[in-house]
DNA sequence: TAATATACTGTATAAATATATAGTATATTG
DNA sequence: CAATATACTATATATTTATACAGTATATTA
């Protein structure tokens, strides 16, 4: 399975909330202004693009003949149970055992991003950024990350949800509460790994 | 629900069958075909016959702009899509089809109580509890509310989400921020209905 | 018994739609 | 460094498609 670029990805998203939304899939005009295109010519092509990646087939000459192909990896990613990681134990890793509380099942077609897991909240140091403490952020594991990202990083064995900002060698945690104050870590000195994104967020009242 | 006829019957599985088979709706043209008629006058009038007991909805001047209204006698497994719903319409029940953006797959099990849909936040009222603009809130539809509970109610028309606090006859509608004030409703003058429970919350980063 | 719903054929057409062609520009790859 | 992919605008058009109108016939309902 080809990677899709990210306009790809909004492309096919946009095919998916048509039929979430409408029960058809979109014409090339709807998709056009579902996403600022000024030409036709603009989704035509994306279209073309998916289709070469095999992620959907073009019916010719048929409106909207547009169809996803849902093949056996995205059925199974569709419908996951996704662990739940509460405290983690210092040593362990994130998604050890030991640290999943229980399991939630989602549609991994929820957030932008695949869920890897949902980390709780502890604390109320993200408070200003609407994150309580128990709410469960989705996390998404990747080793990409730039400013401004919320980010789950592991800093001397332990996990922090925080804002993301680098410069040079030096990185600071920043979180959204005037209670609270940035953490610096020297990327020289200091043990700090990027565990992944926080991409949304479940709060159960 | 009103009973279909035997050939009511047929066009509404041939409408399922394009569905399952090519991934989006018959033309009238393509039911004609399949049933053996010769005219797509007799399409569309099975169409408006289905449109009219509620099975399908048409849009209008859309190609193939068939949607199957899946309800509780429904033979999927729907009953894990939740419509979102965005900006309510005067006058429009809340769950109108108009007012669905679209729908969202998730497990029953994720909140305490079932969910009836998701509401789009609109502006910053509640900050303070952690809801931002375009958060999504879980819905539990109920008539049983007590004071303190985050309550989505329609006051003259109008759907708003608040905290609830009654007192005799005086219902506050308290938001969570201190830059806006509470709403006041006499319940013995004033136009408002319960909607139902705010039970959880979702939010896309 | 008249009105309405069902169940079709047949023809016509405005509007919706897919799709080709001609460009411009930038990024990535072999 | 040339080829290819990506990401668009802009215009044109043949085809697809929804939908109206004109009929015929039978069954069901008020």
């Amino acid at each position: 399975m080809k990677k899709l670029t990210p306009q790809q990805t909004k492309v096919l998203n946009c095919i998916r909330d048509s039929i979430n939304k409408t029960g058809f899939p979109p014409t090339r005009a709807e998709i056009c202004s579902e996403l600022g295109f000024s030409s036709p010519n603009s989704a035509e092509t994306h279209l073309r693009a998916l289709e070469k990646k095999k992620y959907i087939e073009i019916r010719a000459g048929s409106s909207r003949g547009i169809n996803i192909l849902e093949n056996s990896q995205s059925l199974r990613q569709n419908e996951n149970k996704v662990p739940v990681i509460g405290l983690v134990a210092a040593g362990s890793p994130t998604l050890a055992s030991e640290n999943i509380e229980r399991k939630l099942t989602i549609d991994q077609g929820m957030f932008k991003k695949n869920v890897d897991y949902f980390l709780k909240v502890k604390g109320m140091s993200m408070l200003d950024a609407g994150i309580l403490e128990d709410d469960l952020i989705a996390v998404h594991k990747t080793d990409k990350v730039k400013n401004g990202d919320l980010a789950v990083m592991r800093v001397n064995d332990e996990v922090t949800l925080k804002y993301f900002y680098k410069k040079n060698n030096l990185l600071e945690l920043r979180p959204a509460n005037n209670d609270f104050k940035s953490i610096f870590v020297d990327l020289e000195k200091d043990d700090v790994v990027l565990e992944g994104l926080g991409i949304g967020l479940i709060r159960k009242n």
